[in-house]
DNA sequence: TTGACTCCCATAATTACCCATGATATCCCA
DNA sequence: TGGGATATCATGGGTAATTATGGGAGTCAA
């Protein structure tokens, strides 16, 4: 199972390029297609990404899901119980590594988390977070006094 | 496995031709047919879409489920509990691509959609939907609406 | 002939691919 | 253990290939 630690920052060029920290793309090394998965947070202003595989499981296991049960609904209309695999299938794009290993983010999706010129990587084990630096500082230190209350709640 | 994923909007011109997302033909590289099924969903005002492949697989997996139950009828004279997939293969188009790539949408199910001058193509895994733009711009905002009172503030 | 459709070609914009550089981190060996 | 040699990484830019889009010529049938 990849997973993904540590936060990096690193710059967007004015293409819109920015490297994918190398940590991350060893961690994705064994996987046959060389980029990530990207999606707008529905939470917050960030961007959530993943392995190609962990979307294949998905894809893959929903249609075989289907399948077996002999309900071909699921396939061909797309009713199922949650639609959250599908909108997120739309909401996704695919963001392929050039040489350098680096990804172009999507206007769209930058817009959402309010990235210019710098990203912050923010791993969060099985898929990593890209964030405006700005942005993140404010959310880490709130996540940091979130959890300082509910201990000292807890311990006292 | 093919599997679409992401959003494109793309024109339709004078001809009613309009060009499938390079990244949805490349998942379909590897089927023999160069083109698309599509048929009008039943539920929604948009176009349903997917490879060959996949129907062939619905296909089959129909067949060998009613020959594995011993049932013959259905292979024979089509009767079954669910009409859908008979029904659904009714209504599907083979749009075969031209040269760059494109497909002509029949009037049919251009006008189930509301289809005019630009279409929208939406990834949903093992298929992808084709919408008018401001259609699926109010049915998007709507399933995440929808998908942020699930999650209730949890991070996605 | 009139449409409807299929090839084929042209083009602008975007994207992918290639090479170059400085900075940092890692390795190797005396 | 020090310090130079070597790899790796993040970053920048130029060029070739691909994509989306438009239009015209040819084909076939009514």
């Amino acid at each position: 199972m990849t997973s993904f630690i540590s936060t990096y920052e690193n710059k967007v060029d004015r293409k819109g390029r920015v490297s994918v920290p190398a940590a991350y793309r060893s961690a994705l090394g064994t996987e046959t297609y060389q980029g990530v998965i990207a999606y707008p947070s529905l939470t917050e202003p960030t961007i959530e990404a993943f392995g190609r595989g962990t979307l294949d499981q998905l894809i893959q296991r929903r249609f075989d899901r289907s399948m077996d049960g002999g309900d071909f609904t699921q396939t061909l209309i797309g009713k199922s119980e949650d639609g959250m695999v599908e909108t997120i299938m739309a909401m996704s794009s695919e963001l392929p590594f050039d040489g350098e290993g680096r990804i172009i983010l999507p206007a769209r999706i930058v817009d959402h988390a309010g990235i210019t010129d710098r990203a912050t990587f923010v791993g969060r084990g099985t898929r990593f977070q890209i964030w405006a630096p700005e942005a993140y500082e404010k959310h880490l230190a709130a996540e940091v006094e979130a959890l300082r209350a509910k201990l000292n709640g807890g311990a006292v």
